[in-house]
DNA sequence: TAGATCATGTAAACGGTTACATGATTAT
DNA sequence: ATAATCATGTAACCGTTTACATGATCTA
């Protein structure tokens, strides 16, 4: 049970239709969770089930009817559980870092193109982010934005996804930079 | 197919028992892939069968029989054409970011523990990690090993499990401070 | 008129976690 | 004696991904 309280949590500030959650889930959310449409979709079918969400159909002319969700009142407290137990450590798993586990037995040039592909995703990522955090913070400088701003809970997420951003970028940089020097000093491999 | 590919790239430096993985994808190797032992036999079997790894039996007088795996020219060339692969973005997939996303919602001394917790987590990672990297490098200095040691793919992932821990670490502590400040503020919530 | 966006799903396959099982040896 | 470590699995379940499906409206 995690992916449900991803979208409750997703769910507090604001209602939103299955469809926006999956935008979100691809963008700013996935700061924290990532998932897709159909996985959400299903989330919440189930959520709404259970009563931890409801649902209310708004009719559109231009645009399908859609469904937004909002969180219950037995949403929230399941919340206020769910952070009231221990959390499960969480740990890397990267396609990527297995490829350079590898680097001393597979083409270097390889490797390199790889590390510049995840470099420039990194970077991208950088840039929304800086942009949606200076969006929420508005012209407030970061301490202060901090200390009386109302939710901070996306903000801190947000920074987390940064930095997190900026990690694999500086490391991709790095490892790149580290195997083209081996490979020149070599004339091959 | 992911778990495989980790597997082989552990086994590439040197022969391990099924035994032997689990310990090492529990510290070291967790850097960059993360599983439990029953998934760690499955697979050896799985690609002992599929002829990626070839294993022998060692007998010991005072332990059980062992079995050591090391990788075939056939799991290199599949490492090999992995590499070679686009590598899929990795996301954040965390309980406490949930947990912090619903930080306005939520009681926030329990999520100030939350983040004690893992800040623990993260430092003795970081101790660890720190280690490893010594023992790696010996008593050359860091560019020193990176431009002339050999296996610097093993280097390369600790370093990037160490400045993920650290970033984890890093925010864990900010996020709490804020909180706190906040909690201090309102003298209540 | 073709492609993107809005809007929502079903079904099958795959990957990962949890619970359980066994049995010997070594250290406290 | 008891707990930890070595050594290896099976079975059931849950969570995630991939493939497929539908249909309207808006944008180039």
């Amino acid at each position: 049970m995690a992916l449900r309280h991803a979208v409750l949590a997703a769910l507090l500030d604001e209602e939103l239709s299955g469809y926006q959650l999956t935008k979100a889930f691809d963008l700013g959310v996935a700061n924290f969770w990532h998932a897709r449409p159909q996985q959400l979709y299903a989330e919440l079918t189930r959520l709404e089930k259970e009563g931890l969400i409801a649902g209310r159909e708004v009719v559109q002319d231009t645009r399908p009817t859609k469904r937004l969700f909002r969180v219950t009142d037995a949403g929230a407290a399941e919340l206020e559980r769910f952070t009231a137990t221990a959390t499960k450590p969480s740990f890397i798993r990267d396609d990527l870092l297995v490829k350079v586990q590898a680097a001393d037995h597979v083409d270097s040039r390889a490797l390199v193109t790889r590390l510049a592909e995840r470099a420039a995703f990194a970077q991208a990522r950088i840039d929304l982010f800086g942009e949606l955090l200076r969006a929420m913070r508005g012209d407030r400088d970061e301490e202060e934005f901090l200390r009386h701003g109302e939710r901070v809970g996306p903000y801190l997420t947000c920074l987390r996804g940064l930095a997190f951003e900026q990690g694999n970028r500086d490391w991709c940089e790095r490892a790149a930079a580290a195997l083209r020097e081996r490979a020149a000093a070599c004339t091959g491999r």
